[in-house]
DNA sequence: TCAGAAGCTGACCGATCGGACAGTTCGGAG
DNA sequence: CTCCGAACTGTCCGATCGGTCAGCTTCTGA
């Protein structure tokens, strides 16, 4: 479950798997360069794996399963309390899972269609709901909408924005402080 | 020039490609898809243009010679107004050519490296930096980031993130209203 | 009337992809 | 020693893609 050097052969396609699908997207990586990666042939990872969409589940389960963790969080908390908690919480995710949503983002659509993901819509939809403090007002779900599509990009390990600019050099605690309280501005969240 | 009924062959692949490429993307979108709208052959769509890059180049044109615009106007002003005027005009930018950005959208990294777009990158860094007020400030930066990335998500025809809500029924100028509003928050820019 | 250009078609090509499958290697249990 | 199953390979398949090409129609101007 290391985020590096998994045991065997198995593993070691999770591995190799994991740095192209973040280097090169999803569709943008083949079962060959994958098996070039780990040293072996295309069909030992079919072998192992009932195709390039099963490595793939395999890979973001965990973070599906925090963000279902989240969900469940948020949906016992207040309407005066869950604007804050979501914010915070997703910031948390998606810094603890930047290489999965790295993944993730190559091709939203085509990959949340897969049954592995059949609840992160929902899960997805309550977020935003949250994180517009359950307001049906445009301001608050437009804002809300900027947050949760922006988070993500600050904390991709690929540049998908059209910048070059040189990545910002700061440590982990520092960006989610950084991060946390931007989002919370464009919410006008008070007391961030 | 006019966005939808173009005349003649030409003019209908055009349309017929802007459709499809917001709708599906432009690696989504096949060469079959396109004559398969328009009711020609896949032949006839490379009679009229020189591949399937070539149009793209010529639809997205208009969209690269805007920013090309407000690029030099940027440049022109003092990091005291700089930043107002980033955040107006990429709004007002993104905006105007919505599909177009959806279409952009698509594949970035890939896209960007294309000849017809040689001078965005150079662009966006500029424009990244406008938002920032030109602080070199990591706060500052990443908060730039954000609205370099949110904006145009919220613009888009094709809703890329995995939220599946009901799209916000409001009239362009108060989404231009309340997009520029919540960028200056997220920016922390006075007087907006 | 006729030559030639414009517009377009159907057939085909090579590359790439995910995947299927039969066969081979090899270590350990009986 | 035998055998069996896990691990793995090389090869082939069908589908899809962007793109090429020879040739057919249709319109036009000298």
């Amino acid at each position: 479950m290391s985020r590096s050097t998994r045991s065997g052969t198995r593993g070691e396609i999770l591995d190799a798997a994991a740095r192209l699908f973040a280097a090169t997207g999803f569709k943008g990586t083949s079962l060959q360069d994958i098996a070039g990666e780990v040293g072996c042939s295309k069909a030992a990872l079919l072998y192992h794996f009932d195709g390039k969409d099963a490595i793939l589940a395999e890979l973001l389960a965990p973070a599906v399963e925090a963000f279902t963790t989240l969900d469940a969080r948020l949906a016992g908390l207040g309407d005066e309390d869950v604007q804050l908690a979501a914010v915070e919480g997703y910031v948390d995710l998606v810094m603890r899972f930047r290489r999965e949503v790295t993944v993730l983002y190559d091709d939203i659509p085509a990959l949340l269609q897969r049954p592995a993901f059949a609840g992160v819509h929902g899960m997805s939809d309550r977020l935003l709901d949250a994180l517009a403090a359950r307001s049906p007002a445009p301001a608050a779900r437009i804002a809300a909408l900027m947050v949760l599509s922006a988070v993500p990009v600050i904390c991709m390990e690929r540049i998908e924005i059209g910048v070059r600019t040189a990545p910002i050099m700061i440590g982990d605690d520092e960006l989610r402080s950084i991060l946390t309280r931007s989002a919370a501005r464009t919410l006008d969240l008070r007391g961030a």
